[in-house]
DNA sequence: GTCTATAAAGTGATAGAC
DNA sequence: GTCTATCACTTTATAGAC
């Protein structure tokens, strides 16, 4: 009953660990800093030491993931944007790939539920946060989509931007249920899984 | 700062409503039965004598919209399940359109983005009660979705529904934001947007 | 940097008067 | 059916000892 203690790494590391953990799965109103500070084996006043307050270790659980995220998705995009045979596959791959290497472990995979969540509270702080922080990635990537899709008007790109980020939010928020066959590797299993995504996101794009 | 007092229908029904708004603004365990039941103008003991606790309220909101909307696809898809010349079309049709009608009004729009939380929160109790109660009616489209896509196998076709519903669940509840041109009426507006997301939940589906 | 103790406010639920 | 008052806890946050 009592929830498994985790001891490995800093008490600034343990707290962002098992809030990542708990956000998950009670939300952020539902995870109390009694039951996050227990089960990550700290003291409950750790969490206003090293943070300052409940929101401000919310900001951070984000932090620590998209930060590098983001930055690995600019980069795969840098490196085809405007470029005469890009296709939007290639775009499309540097969205998600960076983002399913980081459901590859269980942890990275619970974040992707976080963001799921944070993605449906319609609360205004967290939605200013992220926007204000990592806007740009999506500004980015609209620009490609637009440049690649120019049939398209621009409600209608994003209406259809809306969609596959909604269906791909949905679909990552799920990785920690999908069971991979024994007889399939970890490394053919992410794969399947890209082409999946990737095979619907083109579809939904790029329909007539 | 204090929130309009909504003094129409019965205590019971003030109290859906009044729920149905802070639920989706404020989530299930954001919203608390004081907001709640100053709100809908009634007294805090009122909750518990007409629902027995927050829980239970919890699936009534739900209930108070659910039997309605899904027994409208289900009416819409039996014209259809099983006929020869029945497309892809006509099956999303018989599933979005009544959410559509839903989101029509201000409180119906609030109450798809009730249904995304409930999506997001990965909540066991929440997930049951609503499976047990209408997991029925997804069966039964996705039965008819196996018959028109058989060149699908069946993980690929599951795959591709949880993708459309990912992507159908949250453009819906966004609906409270999309504002209508003015020169558009009601129901023109309506039928485009019906066309979008069937539009994109063909391609979804039906892609190579 | 970590601890205990506690403040101050909020929570769902209920007993009992009307 | 509605009300007040209150119980029994839990919440975030912080002051101050170590």
């Amino acid at each position: 009953m009592t929830p498994p203690v985790n001891t490995s790494g800093s008490t600034k590391e343990r707290i962002l660990a098992a809030a990542e953990v708990l956000f998950a799965q009670r939300g952020f109103d539902g995870a109390s800093l009694r039951q996050l500070t227990s089960s990550a084996g700290v003291n409950l006043a750790a969490v206003n030491y090293h943070f300052g307050s409940k929101e401000k270790l919310v900001e951070q659980v984000f932090r620590r993931r998209l930060d590098a995220l983001n930055a690995r998705r600019l980069t795969a995009l840098a490196k085809i944007a405007g470029v005469e045979n890009t296709t939007l596959e290639d775009v499309l791959a540097a969205y998600i790939r960076p983002a399913l290497d980081l459901s590859h472990d269980d942890s990275g995979a619970l974040f992707m539920r976080v963001l799921a969540r944070a993605f449906a509270e319609h609360d205004d702080t967290l939605r200013q946060f992220l926007s204000e922080n990592y806007g740009h990635v999506m500004r980015q990537f609209t620009t490609e989509f637009a440049r690649l899709l120019p049939q398209l008007s621009k409600p209608e790109l994003y209406w259809r931007i809306d969609l596959v980020t909604g269906a791909l939010t949905h679909a990552m928020s799920g990785f920690g249920m999908i069971q991979r066959k024994s007889d399939v590797s970890e490394h053919t299993h992410r794969e399947q899984t890209a082409q999946h995504l990737i095979g619907f996101a083109v579809a939904g794009l790029s329909h007539p």
